[in-house]
DNA sequence: TTGGTAAACGGAACAGTGTTCCGTATGTTT
DNA sequence: AAACATACGGAACACTGTTCCGTTTACCAA
């Protein structure tokens, strides 16, 4: 493994933070040019250090995504119940993408520029969300045979066009979604 | 009020088919050049014809959106309960938006060109969405205070993704949520 | 310190799409 | 048939993503 060049690592940071600023103003579609601008670098380095906006998407909320991964087990340890960890954790998410403006299109695109983001999702969140899903559907708080997969993917798109709009709260709309798991009343 | 021209009429009426086959074919994101040359005209026709593509598209799916609206009182009439009869209203809604490649997305973008199309669903559907959900929570077969706005909000967003995807069903993620709608139980 | 080399940079250039605009063509009327 | 209004076509412009290459810079070895 080869050391990469100081001047590469300094704009790499750079990047990272004028992207993550670019992000918070104008959501994760932003045109490229305006996070270079605000780098004050060529677009070009910005497709050297990240290949697709995903890679630059992934890197800013690394952190944040690696956080909501960890809390599942962590609330399945000390809620009442699965059904309540569950609710709990689709909370952390969806908090998380009702902040990022326009993430949660993205994640819903089919658009290969996100192929990243995608996999990180999946690979990170959904082995957490399939856990919590079997333990509620264990102790019979929902019906069995819901996927993970598409509960997430139910989840992420309820999201959709959540920007403080007072006429539209994708935390009610998740919430009413959730409580619908419930197996059916007799 | 003037008679348009035989040319424009003609040419309006081809372009209509035109915009149909390319949204069955490609979506409705088509580009206009590609709707322009299925039928043969400049892209400055269409234009002229429909401003936004939202007028190709609303001129396009009228009819069928008027079928919708229509289809809501006839169901309170004769389903056994209102619930039921928004389940099966929702039903006929989510089949539409699914069949319509593209439309769930642009239904839910605030790009302006879809102005038209926000609107006539607003107008025409909304109230039918209204009645039922009054009708529901009047019987006490779901919750108060679930606004039809923020409703079929969440349903068309549920919508965006599926073509067909077997791993994504939006019908069983509507079914979750309306079923979610109902009050909590004690 | 001083080349020499590979890494990294910048931004021009290209491609795809939406939108506008105007010279030209066509239908309509007198 | 002439004159006029209407409509047409597509070039041209704007905006954005993406690529590519001549130039610059950091690093290292002599």
């Amino acid at each position: 493994m080869v050391e990469k060049r100081a001047d590469a690592r300094r704009n790499q940071e750079t990047l990272l933070d004028a992207a993550a600023a670019a992000f918070i103003e104008s959501g994760v579609n932003v045109p490229v040019r305006d996070i270079a601008t605000r780098a004050g670098v060529g677009v070009g380095t910005i497709y050297r250090h990240f290949p697709t906006r995903s890679d630059l998407i992934v890197a800013v909320y690394h952190h944040q995504i690696e956080a909501c991964a960890d809390a599942g087990p962590e609330l399945l340890a000390t809620s009442a119940t699965p059904h309540l960890a569950l609710a709990a954790w689709i909370d952390l998410f969806v908090d998380f993408l009702v902040t990022k403006h326009g993430l949660a299109e993205a994640l819903h695109s089919d658009d290969a520029a996100f192929e990243r983001l995608h996999g990180l999702f999946l690979e990170r969140l959904l082995p957490v969300c399939a856990r919590l899903l079997e333990a509620a559907a264990g102790a019979g708080e929902i019906r069995p045979g819901v996927g993970a997969l598409e509960l997430m993917r139910g989840v992420g798109n309820l999201c959709i066009g959540d920007r403080g709009d007072p006429r539209y709260d994708a935390r009610r709309m998740v919430g009413f979604l959730i409580e619908g798991l419930r197996p059916p009343r007799r």
